[in-house]
Parts: C-alpha cells; sequence; structure tokens
DNA sequence: CCAAAAGTGTTTTAGCTACACCCATGA
DNA sequence: TCATGGGTGTAGCTAAAACACTTTTGG
C-alpha cells in the first residue's frame, strides 16, 4: 500500500457556514472535468492533532484563523466506500507526476462545520478541485458520496445547539443590528420569529453590549449596533 | 509496517452505563501485570461499518444486543498517542505469538455511550485485559490516556440529551417504577428532583405505559410499574 | 390507628407570546 | 406631519415548580 504524509483511512469533512443576502450558505468544491461537488476536506498529518489538521484545512479554504468550529459526527459506513469516485476526481489532477493512488482507499470522516463572517472569507479552491463557492444550504447541487447527508446532520446539530452560547454571532461581522441577528436565527430555523420576543430574549442573556446606533439613511429610527460581549 | 485485519490509526472506545444500587456505573477493563484500566474499545474490520464495529464489541463485552448506543466525540490529540503505554498492555498478552507491533501505532478513537439493563449484563473481559467490572462513575480508579476525559466528556453529553426520547429507561428493566426512573436522573445529573414534577413530567410525555402494582411487602401504598412505550 | 410512600389537586411563579404604544428618523 | 421601522411596556397564556392533601399498604 502506498504511503503519504497523512494518516491512513481518516478524513475530515468541514461545513462551512456563512450568511448573506438574508440567506444561510455554505462553501462547495467543485471538480469541473468531472462534474462533481464536494465539501472541503482534508487529512490529518501522522504528528498533527485532528483539531489542528481541520484548522490547517479551514485556513487553507478561507484564509481565516480562529473560526467558530464545532465537530459534531465521525461518518463510517462502508456505503461511502466509493473508490470510483475518487479516481474521477484524480484523473482531473493537474500535477500528473503525483501518486493520489492512497485516495483510492476507505476513509473514515470526521464531520465538522464552522460559522464564519461572511464578509472576511477568501473562498479558495484545493489542489484538486477548481472552484470553492458559496451554495444557499435549500439549493446544493448533488453532493458526492455521503456529503449530503453531512450537511443534513450539520444543520440538525447547529439548530439544536443554537441557544447555547449565542453561536449565531460568529456568522455576523463584529457589530451587527438586532434585526441582522435575527435574520440569522431564521435562516438557520428555516422560520420567522416574533420580533418583541426575540430581541428581549436576547438582551436577558446579558452578553450583549450595545454601541453607537446605525444610521442608515432611511427614513425610521436607526438601530443600536451590538457585539457580542 | 505490520498490517492487520483491522483499518490503521482508528479505534473506537465505548463508555458503558449501567445503574445499581442507586449509582451510575460504567464498564473498565483492567490489565493486572501493567496495573492499568481503561475503556473497552475494538478497532473497525476493513470491511466492516465503524458503527457495526463498535455493536460487536458491545456484543462481546456484555452479551447483548440491541444496546442503547450514541457516538459522541472523535478524540485525535497528539497527547493521547502513547505508546509505553500500549507496549505495557501487550506485553501482558497471554498469546505469545501474536503480533501485536500495529498496537504501537497512533490512533483516533471514535467514542461511543451505551447505555444498558445492569441485570442483563455479563461483563467479560477482551483479549488482552484480566478483568472488565462495573466501577461507579465518581469513584473511578486512573485511566490510560485520555479515558478519563472521554468519560466525562460521555457524561456531559448525556446528561444535555437526558429529555430527548426519555433515553434514561435504557437503564432500566422492561418493568420499572416512577422512584426508579426518577434514581437514575438523579443518578445522572447528581442532584435530587422534586418528586411531584418529575412524576407529572414523565407522565406529561405520554410515552410509558402503567401496568399492575408492585407490592413490596413494605407498609405503603404500592407504586405502579411502569415500561417505555 | 399509625407511619410511610404513592398519587394527585392546587397555588404560585416564571417565562414566553402577542399586541400595542411610543420614539426616532428623514422625506 | 407623515410613513417606516426600532425599542419597550403590558396583558394574557402556558408550563413548571413547590406545597399540600388524599390514598394505599402493612404493622
Amino acid at each position: 500500500m502506498q504511503e503519504s504524509d497523512y494518516l491512513q483511512h481518516i478524513a475530515y469533512d468541514s461545513v462551512i457556514f456563512g450568511f448573506s443576502g438574508e440567506k444561510l450558505k455554505i462553501l462547495i468544491l467543485e471538480y469541473y472535468t468531472a462534474g462533481l461537488f464536494a465539501l472541503p476536506g482534508g487529512f490529518v498529518r501522522k504528528n498533527e492533532a485532528l483539531n489542528d489538521a481541520v484548522w490547517r484545512g479551514l485556513k487553507e479554504r478561507t484564509g481565516l484563523d480562529n473560526i467558530y468550529l464545532e465537530q459534531f459526527y465521525t461518518f463510517g459506513d462502508m456505503a461511502r466506500y466509493k473508490p470510483e469516485v475518487m479516481e474521477q476526481i484524480i484523473k482531473g489532477n493537474k500535477k500528473p507526476d503525483q501518486d493520489l493512488s492512497w485516495l483510492l482507499e476507505r476513509f473514515l470522516s470526521i464531520a465538522y462545520y464552522a460559522l464564519i463572517n461572511y464578509e472576511e472569507v477568501i473562498p479558495t479552491p484545493d489542489d484538486l478541485s477548481d472552484s470553492c463557492e458559496w451554495y444557499e444550504v435549500d439549493q446544493l447541487p448533488p453532493l458526492i458520496l455521503d456529503h449530503t447527508q453531512i450537511v443534513q446532520k450539520a444543520l440538525e446539530t447547529l439548530r439544536r445547539n443554537l441557544d447555547r452560547k449565542l453561536v449565531g454571532v460568529n456568522l455576523l461581522p463584529p457589530r451587527f443590528t438586532m434585526k441582522e441577528l435575527q435574520q440569522v436565527y431564521e435562516a438557520i430555523l428555516g422560520e420567522k420569529i416574533h420580533r418583541g420576543t426575540f430581541q428581549r430574549k436576547m438582551l436577558s442573556l446579558d452578553v450583549l453590549k450595545r454601541h453607537e446606533k446605525q444610521y442608515s439613511g432611511a427614513a425610521n429610527k436607526a438601530p443600536f449596533l451590538c457585539s457580542f460581549e
């Protein structure tokens, strides 16, 4: 069997959430020649911590450090082992001297989701893929292997964890209005929330600071800008 | 590198919870010659689903099928890679012709917790360990590697998930009294619960059936036996 | 009849929802 | 002054917690 710099049989995939235009989106890689779409992922170096490997991959894909990151499940069914799919992807490799046959082995994938500030990201494809782009979560292209299932489970976990530690703020710039935060919640939960109720609940958590008002130029009261802690 | 029947670098560990004598307990393996304690765990065969591998291990350790099982985290720090510990364990191997050098590699561990009916379990050591016994969760011996941390995280996750689907019933026999169920909750949460409140909450879920009363011989009202669904 | 524990009714409390009113803003 | 949207007070509802009363059981 082929050796590589990475731990064999182990991969990670990351569901990177961003928020823009009132929509929840995730980053998807595309392989033009194979016509395939996949989640950004990677492998763990032999003397590297699992979490560090994921940080490294996120940095490469987004340009960002210090991302809100959560591990949520490890996928290990036999159904996700499809060497023919990997073969297609390897065929599109632009460096033909590279031996990527180790990719044809079976992999377990540890799945993470990340919440990032859309405005700061510079989406960057990896060595094998041709593009890295935002897709609305309810308008995803068909994804390879079990990646659709991974996104599904990421969303479920995110929804369940929404209230813990006010994670929604990680999808916004450092300063945001209460309305923007509400739109984040609505995009994640997929349902409308009552305005007054939401504002009160957020403020009662005592973790949001208020700053100057944001004058939009519109003929209405200017909302406070808020920040997290 | 040594080949084995298993996927390299991948292990699982299981925190098997039981309830007895009003205490929450877990199964711990002991290696006599090395004087070490560890969680039951195992490895994934090359053409076996991850979850199936864990089922297989649970069957071997407890004699039970159809166990309530939940995956909760994958541990992959460098700090958990301690070949010297594995070396000690391998030294105690009773089959000296067996080549276990593949155990000295680095492993990621996918951690699960299981909830089982204490009365039905026949704890059974694995090939390398000498005993498999119940320990109260707050009186565990020092465990190898990061296994103490794994137990800690299992408990946190279990507490967070307690309300979902009434998981506590998996720690009890098919027929149980409301008091026993309450003691399970108290053992897991580590705090007393108000009797009336608890009973009402459980009954309001509409998932418990009532059966005949259980006459203990004591001079008090006999409680109903309940079952789940 | 008593003590002990189960079952259940009642009161209190807290939190959430909906509605509404007032305020700030720029046309 | 008006239309628009933000901030907040208040009344009503619902769920949960605390308390207490009643019932069952064996001595």
